[in-house]
DNA sequence: AAACAAAGTTTGATAGACCAAACTTTATGA
DNA sequence: TCATAAAGTTTGGTCTATCAAACTTTGTTT
């Protein structure tokens, strides 16, 4: 009921889902979050009941299931959360997407918001200063597609940077 | 016994904590680890016997704890990984040290070979390149520090560098 | 060496999250 | 409309990690 509650990594992940859910069909359905969680349909029915308690869904057996309005405002911080994390490893640090995903399913839990802020102005730095930006970014995949034992495509790139650098410092 | 055992997150880190205090002081003691922990005396004798049937510790009731050289290996993997995550969360992401340390306490357990070698390339990248380095993360910090409603200091810093960036296209 | 404190262990219990399997309700279609 | 399938629920059980409190072993002091 109050705007602090502290809900379990598990719980979140279910007002996620039935987000997610709720935007594709209107309504979430048991079978569904089980297939999306991969897990069996009564383990579904007991967490319903728990985020029913907490009135974050409502819920009515064998009916169908939408978020509170207190629900949907976790459940759309929680997925801000991961669609920040996510885009962060997977377009700036170049993780693989999918484990991207991954990490930034359990991360999301697990970042207050002062520090998913310091992440969204890092990335918008990044973004934004003209010493970085796409441009950088690319050369930093460059950086990470070379041949360990080849730093000669990393050398290049780097001696190309240097020579801007010290362009600069002439000037 | 094989090398991909998988570890729950606590296990990992009672190896790492055990890690720690065998650096400090040669063995591990029960008591400590409890307080490092933060739990009961009694929950920790469960959990050394469950780490001892894996051959992750040394371990005798009433004796002194060491780590096998399978869990010490496995300790010095999670320790590093802890120690690359708090460095790229506090010193780069410039999160709140403390607060990067509990986020890199839940990131080490999660997070594949691949994307931490990712994450340490990242880090190498933004230090080497010239183009980053310690001046940009400066102005990072900057950017930062900048009250959200007053971009001045931000503009002053954006505009000085895209006059370099200029120069650079010019030449 | 006896007494006491400190460290370590055992026991029984709890909470969260899950499963498998039996069961009930709702929907579908012939 | 009635049988069957699909969806949802209930029940009883498991596993991990924890606690509190009683208990045992080890260490320290006098």
């Amino acid at each position: 009921m109050v705007d602090k509650m502290d809900l379990t990594e598990s719980l979140e992940d279910y007002l996620e889902i039935i987000l997610k859910l709720q935007n594709e069909n209107r309504v979430a359905r048991s079978k569904d979050i089980a297939e999306n969680m991969g897990i069996q349909r009564g383990s579904v029915t007991s967490m319903l009941k728990n985020l029913s308690e907490k009135e974050l869904i409502n819920y009515e057996p064998y009916g169908y299931i939408t978020l509170t309005d207190q629900g949907k405002k976790v459940a759309l911080e929680i997925t801000r959360r991961h669609a920040i994390l996510k885009d962060f490893l997977a377009r700036v640090v170049q993780i693989d997407p999918d484990k991207a995903n991954m990490m930034a399913c359990r991360m999301e839990h697990n970042i207050d918001r002062e520090s998913i802020d310091k992440l969204v102005r890092f990335v918008e730095f990044i973004d934004r200063c003209p010493r970085t930006g796409q441009d950088w970014i690319d050369s930093f995949v460059r950086f990470c597609a070379s041949d360990p034992k080849d730093w000669q495509t990393c050398m290049n790139c780097l001696e190309s940077c240097e020579i801007r650098h010290n362009l600069n410092k002439q000037d």
